[in-house]
DNA sequence: CAGGCTTTGTGAAAACGTGCACAAACGTTT
DNA sequence: AAACGTTTGTGCACGTTTTCACAAAGCCTG
């Protein structure tokens, strides 16, 4: 039973990047790399060696000096961790473009989130089949929940339904909630939102693409474009 | 004319949030109104009203005391501080699944993102239309960045064509990518790299899921699970 | 089994982001 | 024109995240 108990909180800056050192390592797994340092695993991630250590120490001391950390027992502890050991359904409100294209891609249920069912309010869309999961009606989404015991909502409404979409899921008893919609939605406490907004990252990146040109303009022709690295970083969701 | 000097740099931080910010102002706009407070939009945007204010005022000094800001000038100053005075065309690389979806997308020209250009790799795609955009081979992106003086690049492809994409973005004279893979990318210095990443979004949830989970079975049936309200963050990009 | 080389794990410092609290500034009312 | 209520703009303290730097711990060689 439980020799492990109650792990040190893992801050959320990590939490975000533990998933990318996941998908790294199960690459290098799958290639017969069974041995990784800090450094190659940083290198690999984008980030600073330093930081792949300290994430890494949250999950305990798995490493070995002088070596470096097993890939296999590395994947699985950050597999624990994130609670990656078992599958975890997801519903899917809204069965229009997004909610069919995010049915079919598979990378979905590949990484351990299978759709465990999709809804809309459109009665034309009742009944459709996308991604081999039947579109059923979004009054119906308790029972489907509740069925396969699911607790992530996936909201690919149009914005202004996703408001009522989020107050359907949590009445359904979803605490997790993913939305694609740029509309910033309320819930109660307790329950995590997550958000993925297409415009958002675009005009985040309209902002650079301004700010190279305003520098272009301001001062002279400049920069050495030796090849380097580039860097990631990840968010936080809810707390 | 340039009235306006240089601007003190502003915090990825907060670049991240002013996107949200515009797009409630936009729509307070619409529907008539003319002024608005530090708490109101803060409220709007589920953030704290200190930072509303902190954040606008990276901008100027654009409120009036005892009022409030105006609506139409404050989403003004938004655009033009985040380059969004004029479209953003965007190269997709890849038309499968997914960059059929992100072209077919309409929220993405509408905000200013028209998609210049599709390519693929594959020559029983090219041809094809989606989106009102007909595709064209991989090879010819160059030519459909320079037609169009296109600086932002979207990679749909596959995870393990991630990085060729990212190359041939490069080589074509994009300056901003958003990556759609899982896969991390290496850009040269000066190049700007955005992610969204489904799986990751999803295995931050997965483990809060988890964390509530082992909390509920930690201790007995506890009161209310006081945790979390919301509340976003967003990521920084390369430089 | 000692000495050298490598790499982890982590304290401590620096950088960054957030939220409180309040003076300054504005409109309004008397 | 003074007193009052409101709301901005920001200094400051606090919390979080990143980075540095190095002792401790392991392997390997001779």
């Amino acid at each position: 039973m439980s020799a492990q108990r109650s792990r040190r909180r893992i801050p959320e800056a990590t939490v975000a990047r533990l998933p990318v050192y996941l998908r790294i390592l199960g690459e290098q797994f799958e290639i017969g790399v069974a041995n990784i340092s800090s450094e190659e695993l940083a290198e690999l991630a984008g980030v600073n060696a330093a930081k792949v250590r300290k994430d890494l120490s949250y999950l305990g001391s798995y490493g070995t000096r002088g070596v470096g950390y097993d890939v296999e027992f590395l994947v699985y502890q950050i597999r624990r961790e994130l609670g990656l050991t078992h599958d975890w359904p997801v519903v899917i409100v809204g069965a229009g473009n997004l909610g069919q294209a995010l049915a079919g891609y598979n990378g979905f249920g590949d990484r351990g989130f299978p759709v465990g069912g999709i809804v809309d309010i459109d009665d034309s869309k009742v009944g459709s089949v996308v991604g081999g999961v039947r579109v059923r009606h979004l009054d119906e989404i308790k029972q489907v929940v509740q069925a396969r015991n699911i607790s992530i909502g996936v909201i690919a409404t149009p914005g202004a339904a996703a408001q009522d979409a989020a107050d359907s899921l949590v009445a359904a008893g979803v605490t997790s909630i993913l939305n694609f919609t740029p509309t910033v939605i309320n819930v109660p406490h307790g329950i995590s939102v997550g958000k993925v907004d297409l415009a958002v990252e675009l005009q985040i990146l309209a902002y650079h693409e301004q700010r190279r040109a305003n520098a272009a303009q301001g001062s002279v022709a400049q920069s050495l474009s030796s090849l380097s690295i580039p860097g990631e970083s990840r968010r936080g969701a809810s707390a």
